[in-house]
DNA sequence: TCCACTCTTTGAATCGTTTCATTGTTACGA
DNA sequence: TCGTAACAATGAAACGATTCAAAGAGTGGA
């Protein structure tokens, strides 16, 4: 049994015509009790499975949608790509998933194979500028989605996280417990996400008159950059410390963490509060649980999902850029200060 | 423009046959110059795409191999994952991926969506016994390579990683850094990773005959199961205490680590060395940069790829497992002891 | 000028499915 | 008995690329 069984196969054997195989397997309504049953003990004797070129050719569009991502090792994008899954499950599609590792001609290869396979449509989380690429395959009936990048509603639908609105959860939660000297500690701030999440917090502070948020570079965005400055932090005198630190990222607030612990003078959160932002896998089992703001990421991946559907729609022209609020996630490391009048 | 152009819109626009665009395409050696410019510029013009459903179904197959594994936020599958597209890619195959999160509902769902998209072979890591299936699929002329998974090499060919060699390594390490008083962590023994390393560390102690290997149970395989593990530890008599531990994998080892340092008198390494297994990324950056296991996943999914394509090769009926011997990655938390005798 | 040969180009047939106009069947009321 | 629905089943045409036998064009030698 080399070649796998055709429609035709099944039909012959089942004495029948292959439309009438096609309509069991397309509109069961459409035959008749006797035939169906026929046909489909043929189906199962045949071993026949659908052939999906031959019905994608025939429909001219497949039942895929194509998702590129930055990094599937990310845990963000690993959640968002099971949630796009499932949602586009649930609609009968299946996901192509690539990985363009921040790589444009990674990127650009991806965008051609979907296009070859004729994806119904593209979620694209973007490396570089490829919005020539995607004006491109909207003339050819390929919409796209842009997936955690803020898009020009005139132009494309998109899903994103607002990450001002992050830092000034993480902000207003420290201020909200008693802590009055901040710190934001983050990577160059010409990284967008980076700069939003200073913001925020910044906007935060400014309601509290007595409040100061002191900026810590970090050099990058990792556990060590994030030992680093707790070291520069340790040697300084008691009277200069914050009392409360919101890290532009988890990884940044484990190292913190690790350099303040090590002090065995230094307690979190009695003496300094440590707060993150991304809520990863490895939160909750630090020395200290450390709080966290949480992106919703299922909610990213399911709406990208709605979003590619409406622009399916044929007759609707429009776009929508949908922004989500992240969600404060409270834990050991912002518990109660030592002695402060606390609001 | 809805429909996008095809391959007879080409012909006509740059006026040559259908077969020759083709041959552009495909065999440019067969056109003269001059056609194959005039061709080209029309497909440029005309902005055409290969419609990969109409070549699939002349062909027979795709160009697209299926790879379903456990779990793709583990990053020992995305690791694999990526491996494998990057040697798939060299051979002008796409992978199409499918998680199955444990899930042997999901498992059957990608093993039908796979068929029907008629992948021209299968990299499977799978959740329950699929061999039936995978027999049904053999048949019809689709090849299965079983990954992280030994497989009888009389039915299937496979890629895995000897676990009991892992162990092996690990615990020859601690013995041979000068520990004697070994002590194994790891979840239930049901788990044939488990009992593998297990067994390993254990075929190691043997070789020393003044060296002792303790079994600590740990209720899975997380950083807090880890760190129950410490406590207990911590509160034994001085003594009493192991001098070396491995840990069947890096989050059991961290939360070890977060317990022991806690206590501010035990020193890792000097009084307790500890070593972990899969080198994910937090083992070099925790407090004490953690020693481990790594396993070599890129040449899991590198190979996978190459015993795929032996299958695919017609006249060749046979198979073959390829079992790995993972790596020693020497960190700081199995340095110089205090005082030992040392070899 | 004609033949033989090579190099190009042609276009019908093919892959497997869906669609849809057409034909066949049955049942029922007039 | 006939006409008319309603329902089932039919099978040719279409989707778009590739293949391949055949025709055409060009070249050089006799």
């Amino acid at each position: 049994m080399n070649r796998s069984a055709s429609i035709k196969d099944v039909a012959n054997h089942a004495s029948v015509a292959v439309g009438t195989v096609s309509n069991v397997l397309n509109y069961p309504d459409r035959v008749s009790q006797r035939t169906k049953e026929r046909v489909l003990r043929a189906i199962d004797e045949l071993g026949f499975v659908r052939n999906d070129a031959a019905r994608q050719l025939r429909a001219g569009h497949s039942r895929t949608i194509g998702l590129i991502v930055l990094d599937v090792g990310n845990p963000f994008f690993t959640s968002v790509v099971r949630a796009a899954e499932d949602a586009a499950a649930l609609q009968g599609s299946a996901v192509l998933l690539g990985d363009s590792g921040h790589n444009a001609s990674r990127e650009s290869n991806y965008i051609d194979l979907f296009q070859e396979q004729r994806v119904q449509g593209l979620l694209i989380s973007p490396v570089g500028d490829v919005t020539e690429r995607l004006d491109l395959l909207r003339e050819r009936g390929i919409p796209t989605v842009l997936v955690d990048r803020l898009a020009d509603e005139n132009k494309y639908s998109s899903v994103s996280v607002d990450d001002d609105a992050g830092g000034y959860l993480a902000a207003r939660h420290l201020l909200d417990t008693g802590r009055r000297r901040l710190a934001f500690v983050g990577g160059p701030t010409t990284i967008r996400q980076v700069a939003d999440r200073l913001q925020g917090a910044q906007r935060a502070v400014k309601e509290e008159p007595d409040a100061t948020l002191e900026v810590l570079d970090s050099a990058g965005q990792t556990v060590l950059a994030g030992r680093g400055v707790g070291n520069l932090l340790v040697e300084r005198g008691r009277g200069e410390l914050p009392d409360g630190i919101f890290c532009a990222n988890d990884l940044l607030a484990l190292g913190v963490m690790q350099s303040l612990t090590m002090t065995h003078t230094l307690r979190i959160p009695e003496d300094i509060a440590l707060i993150g932002y991304d809520d990863i896998d490895f939160a909750v089992s630090a020395v200290v649980p450390l709080s966290s703001i949480r992106q919703p990421t299922e909610a990213l991946g399911r709406t990208a999902i709605e979003l590619l559907a409406e622009e399916l729609e044929s007759n609707n022209p429009g776009h929508r850029a949908v922004i989500f609020t992240p969600e404060l996630v409270v834990r050991q490391s912002t518990g109660p200060a030592r002695s402060t009048s606390a609001g």
